[in-house]
DNA sequence: GATTATCCTATTAAGTCTATAGGGTAATAG
DNA sequence: CTATTACCCTATAGACTTAATAGGATAATC
């Protein structure tokens, strides 16, 4: 399941997209058009300002924008900044690596070489994808 | 991320079919083979057996077995009772379509197309293995 | 009829997710 | 310089889900 976080995130950052050029973007206003709890959004922002997508303007005027051009951004990076892993288990996070703690043996779980073929899939489309095919 | 139930129950699969002919198999047997709480387990198996997948037989000498050839169950079909939907969102689930409460609208959802990418690709994985191909 | 092993319900402990509260800080306009 | 605007930051609470446990009921076998 996709957390409210990351859909609310790729929502904004779809948003600000299709405001490129049109300078700072207020968070009343996304949380307004993508029906969003203003508090909540502002720190998802925060965090995808902190991660390097957004840049902000304080003060009257102020707001946020993108720092790249919307085809120039992954979903693979996006994602892994809002959701986290993209594989389903630990053990076969290119980003995320962790030993599964109930596998003695990862060469003899069933289920790795499965999750292995899920997780290519899974980035095969996010790294086909930027936050320019969001938009259109 | 997968859930344990999710894991526990295709290690849980992938043993017994890499038992198949050996008749009925002990829960207790299973959990000792692959480390999973006993208890835990039994609910489970007792999920899957109700789905159709697993037989059983009480009393002494009984257990679980598979019903079915392993090459003959998709994991589509085992995913699907066990995690629940493949899709990351309900507006794009096949079996369990429902619409997303925080969307006014899917055409505009800029989330929706990517996440149907997303599911396409999991579900061409899924359709193309089998139960038999977690055990080799 | 004693033993074995599945069947079933309820409950709890832990963790995560979503959202809210409440104020602090910086920039701008007049 | 001062009032206003809008982002910045931490803490916390409520709801929900997951993982696991407890305790016994039921059915089959020897």
């Amino acid at each position: 399941m996709l957390s409210k976080k990351t859909k609310y995130g790729l929502k904004a950052l779809a948003f600000l997209a299709s405001q490129k050029g049109k300078g700072p973007v207020q968070i009343a206003e996304i949380a307004k058009h993508e029906t969003i709890s203003q508090k909540f959004l502002e720190s998802i922002l925060l965090s995808l300002r902190k991660t390097g997508f957004l840049g902000s303007k304080k003060g009257k005027g102020g707001g946020y924008y993108l720092i790249k051009e919307p085809k120039e951004v992954l979903m693979t990076d996006i994602m892994r900044v809002l959701e986290g892993p993209i594989a389903m288990v630990p053990c076969v996070s290119l980003n995320f690596y962790e030993k599964c703690d109930d596998c003695p043996s990862e060469d003899d779980c069933s289920v790795h070489m499965l999750m292995l073929k899920v997780r290519d899939s899974a980035l095969e489309v996010y790294r086909n994808n930027t936050l320019a095919d969001l938009v259109t």
